[in-house]
DNA sequence: GCGCATTACGACACCGGTGTCAAAGCTGTT
DNA sequence: AACAGCTTTGACACCGGTGTCGTAATGCGC
């Protein structure tokens, strides 16, 4: 009899049973050319005696491991949080466990430390979070490695299959679509960093629909801040100081539409009423400032959830998905103009 | 020669450097009991060819592995996400990894799920945040499974040391101290919600401070909330409403003051002029709401440093500490009173 | 009843490390 | 020179699984 404070192990099982671990094994593998009988007297076993594979055992024995990383420089907690949400999802009940590795994209070594970090664990492979999946040398890095990769982002980063995207291009479009449809004509953009494949594709976005609808961008109706907070204010400080200031601005991302807000009120003018704020993202901010922000939400879980199946199952149909479509939210930042 | 495309391994290594796969251990784990002459030799070696010991392979060969995890009910992403760069901050350049696993707090099979998580992955230990680290059924369910532990909370939890925990008493003091300093003396709560320690602790610490400055609490002075953004409305509401409202308003944490902001927002309150508002936790929302937000910040970073040194590392100097002083962050929500 | 596939299972080596214990090498003492 | 006692190293089993391949059991046609 096992000795009931140990784990039992696979040699406990074939014991009890009566069988060969190997034996086993091939019931725990699912494997097909099993008699019904045995598979199920091992299996009756195996819920008796409660036992769980090793991992470790099976990883090192199957040369692979069922942990896959998370690599991602915070560009928004809620967005890296609901990712890791997304990830659970998909890997619930499995073997697999989610490893997450925040990185440093301004230090000189991350390159380094990745490498070390993966050389180290042996990932199973790694899903990348925006801005630095963008980095091509980290996906080169990874396919030097021979691990497996996923690259989140918001356009065509590879030529490959590691990648899921939304598509923030055709979302701006509705924004304006929504902006203009409310009467707006003058409609100013805050365009991210540059060197953001987000940014572009989001002001690229703007252009392009701005030219759909015949509208003019002048040069002083684009504004440009970091992302954060506090660069919204001074773009929107900008824009609203030119002499024939927008009836709108759609900002490229949600922190710099509270940015906005911000600027506003400092000088008096009424969200929605005298000026309308788009954000992007649908981050916590935009629900929490008054007025309620009007933003586009795109499908961070369910992105995730396709990223971790591309990597450990790639013929789930959740995995076949790679671009997801986000949607407005419309609440309450943007009014007709009044003029 | 090893094939290059290959992984070396210990026997690679013992191999070129013409010892036994014992003694290339022996270096590794820093055995005391080496000849200086034969570690400079296969440290050489191991250097050579880039070698790194296969952690699955030791976890299955030392009956322990090298994985942490964390277990947390997304209290807040910022919290959540700070605490996991902490726990990288001990972590890295180990061979530890840090897995998480969020999990559903309201979920009746939390519990078994949990234990299926540690059943399978057989972590080396677990990090819990609040508010499921108050769970005592869950702290149980570690010991049960022999699986280290280590709570993070805002009191003592645990008769043992599996406990990392802020000040927030002393600190909700200083708020109140801040409060009294600027000529309040008509001061509310909105307390958090009935079963989290840290609603608890913040409501007793807000009672004792009172009474300390000897200023009455009337019934009506007390809101609660459920530590969410609408719950402050109406709780903000409630409080502004009486004979007598307050002159000043502690929530406790940030998203509920926030509440409390659109509350006097909605009106025609001016905070900080009429009305002055405290949060607790300087949750990103606090900086970014107008005007910036009072509110006291505790060192997550650090504490979930010592956390983890206390699971892998427990002589660490860092493991020692268990309390971690909060502060309050003085912006601009607090002024004094107008009658 | 026999030969022959085919199916079902087991023996054994192996994954890449660590633990145990004995042996070899070295030093100093008598 | 012989021996004790310490330091340093290696042989070998083992951790808990999987892969390979051989073989026993089964089904089938004749």
């Amino acid at each position: 009899m096992p000795d009931a404070s140990q784990k039992p192990t696979i040699n406990d099982v074939a014991r009890v049973a009566g069988v060969s671990k190997k034996t086993v094994s091939r019931v725990i593998n699912r494997s097909p050319l099993l008699k019904q009988e045995t598979r199920t007297k091992v299996e009756g076993v195996i819920a008796e005696l409660g036992y769980r594979p090793n991992p470790q055992a099976r990883a090192l024995a199957m040369g692979r491991n069922f942990l896959i990383g998370l690599l991602h420089d915070n560009p928004n907690a809620q967005t890296v949080l609901n990712f890791q949400v997304g990830v659970l999802d998909a890997i619930r009940d499995t073997e697999f466990a989610l490893v997450v590795r925040p990185v440093d994209r301004r230090s000189p070594h991350m390159l380094d430390d990745i490498r070390s970090f993966l050389e180290i664990q042996r990932l199973f492979g790694v899903l990348i979070l925006p801005p630095i999946s963008e980095n091509d040398d980290l996906a080169r890095l990874c396919r030097e490695m021979g691990c497996g990769y996923v690259r989140m982002g918001s356009a065509r980063l590879d030529d490959d299959e590691h990648l899921v995207q939304s598509n923030d291009r055709e979302c701006v479009e509705s924004v304006i679509d929504h902006l203009v449809a409310n009467g707006h004509r003058r409609i100013a953009i805050i365009k991210g960093p540059d060197g953001f494949r987000s940014a572009q594709e989001r002001a690229e976005g703007f252009a392009a629909a701005m030219r759909k609808h015949g509208l003019e961008i002048p040069p002083e109706a684009i504004g440009s801040g970091n992302y954060r907070f506090d660069s919204g204010i001074v773009a929107a400080e900008k824009l609203l100081d030119t002499d024939n200031p927008p009836t709108a601005i759609f900002a490229s991302n949600d922190e710099m539409a509270a940015g906005a807000f911000h600027a506003a009120l400092a000088r008096g003018i009424d969200v929605p009423a005298q000026l309308s704020v788009v954000g992007f993202d649908d981050s916590p901010i935009a629900a929490h400032i008054l007025p309620p922000m009007t933003t586009v939400s795109w499908p961070i879980r369910e992105m995730a959830k396709s990223a971790a199946f591309k990597l450990i199952e790639p013929t789930n149909p959740a995995a076949a998905l790679s671009t997801f479509p986000a949607r407005l939210v419309v609440r309450n930042s943007v009014a007709a103009p009044r003029d």
